[in-house]
DNA sequence: GCAAATTGTAATGATATATAACAATCGCCG
DNA sequence: CGGCGATTGTTATATATCATTACAATTTGC
C-alpha cells in the first residue's frame, strides 16, 4: 500500500524538534531518548527498504526463519513477542509473496514448519546488506567506537 | 480500559529471548537493539505509572504543556510528531480529566491556547518523580557513567 | 482410551493514528 | 475595503497493527 508521503510537514511520528518549543528535561528520560532514536532508526530502515513492503517485524521474521528452519509458528510468535495470531499473519504474508513456505511436520500432525524459500533467502541477503549500509550511514553521527558502545549498552539495558 | 493482563506467556510485545532460538546477528542491528531496549523501558514506565492511565505520549504532552503554556494544538502536534488530529484527541483527553484547559486567544480567533491546570501540574510533578525513580531502577544494570553515556549517544543519534 | 493441553486457524474487537473534508478565521494583495 | 489562499480546530473515516476469543484437529499424559 506504500505510505502516501503527500504530507507537507515533518513525517508523522518523527517527533521533530520544533523551534521555539521548550522540551524541558525530556531528554533526560530514557524512554523519550530511546523513542526518538528508534524513530530516527526506523526512518533509516524505511529508506533502506524503500520499494519493498518490509517492516521491522517482517525483517526480524525473515532473519529468525533463516536461522531456525522449520520453526513452528508458535515459537516464532514468542520470539517476535507477538501472539500466535500475529505470527500467523506474518507467515501468511511471507507465504503469499513466496518468501516462505509451510511444510508438514512428521513428528506433529498439528504443527507446520516454516522455511524460507530460495527467494526469501535471496531477499534477506539483499535486505541485510541494505539495512546494514543504512544503519552505518544513519549512525555516522557516532564514531565507530561509540556505535559499538551504544549497541553494548542497549543490549545490557534490554537484559 | 486498563490492559487485561490475563495472558499467560510473555507480555505481548516483549520480544522475549526464547531458549533454543537462533537470533543470528539481529543484535548487531541498531533498530532491533533500540526496539528491545525501548520495550524494556516502556515496561518500566508502565510500572511507574500503574493505576493512572498515562501513556508515554500523554506524559510527553504534559511536559511540553508545562514548559510551553498557551501552546497551540498544531504546534503541540508537531512537537509530538503526530498529526493535528492526534494532538486534538490528546488535548481532549487531558481536558476531560481536568489536567489541562483550552483558553481563547486574543491574537487569533481560530486558535486556542493550551494550559495545564493546577491539577495537571501536580500530577506532572508526581509523575516525573515516579518516572525518574523507575528509570533509575530500570537502568540499574548500567553504571551511572554508562547511563549518562547512553543518553548522550541516543541524543547524538537522534540528531 | 480419555481428558487436558497444544497447534494452527479464523473471526472479532480494541487501539492508535493518519487522512480527508469542512467551517471559522486570519493575512495578504490588489 | 474585498476577496482569496492559508491556517486552526474539529469531525468523520479509513487503515494498520495486534490482542482476544473460540474452535477443530492432534498430541500427550494418565
Amino acid at each position: 500500500m506504500k505510505r502516501a508521503s503527500t504530507s507537507r510537514g515533518p513525517r508523522p511520528g518523527s517527533i521533530a524538534r520544533v523551534d521555539g518549543v521548550n522540551y524541558a528535561d525530556l531528554g533526560q528520560h530514557l524512554g523519550y531518548a530511546l523513542k526518538r532514536a528508534q524513530i530516527a532508526s526506523f526512518e533509516a530502515f524505511s529508506r533502506a527498504t524503500a520499494g519493498e513492503q518490509i517492516t521491522p517485524p517482517r525483517f526480524t521474521a525473515l532473519v529468525i526463519l533463516s536461522g531456525n528452519p522449520g520453526i513452528s509458528q508458535t515459537v516464532l510468535g514468542e520470539a517476535l513477542g507477538t501472539a500466535r495470531s500475529g505470527a500467523m499473519m506474518l507467515a501468511d504474508w511471507l507465504e503469499q509473496r513466496g518468501l516462505a513456505e509451510r511444510r508438514h511436520r512428521d513428528d506433529d500432525g498439528r504443527a507446520w514448519g516454516l522455511f524460507l524459500t530460495a527467494k526469501g533467502e535471496t531477499l534477506l541477503r539483499d535486505l541485510k546488506r541494505k539495512v546494514k549500509r543504512h544503519d552505518k550511514l544513519f549512525a555516522a553521527r557516532l564514531k565507530p567506537a561509540e556505535h559499538s558502545e551504544l549497541l553494548r549498552l542497549l543490549a545490557k539495558l534490554a537484559g
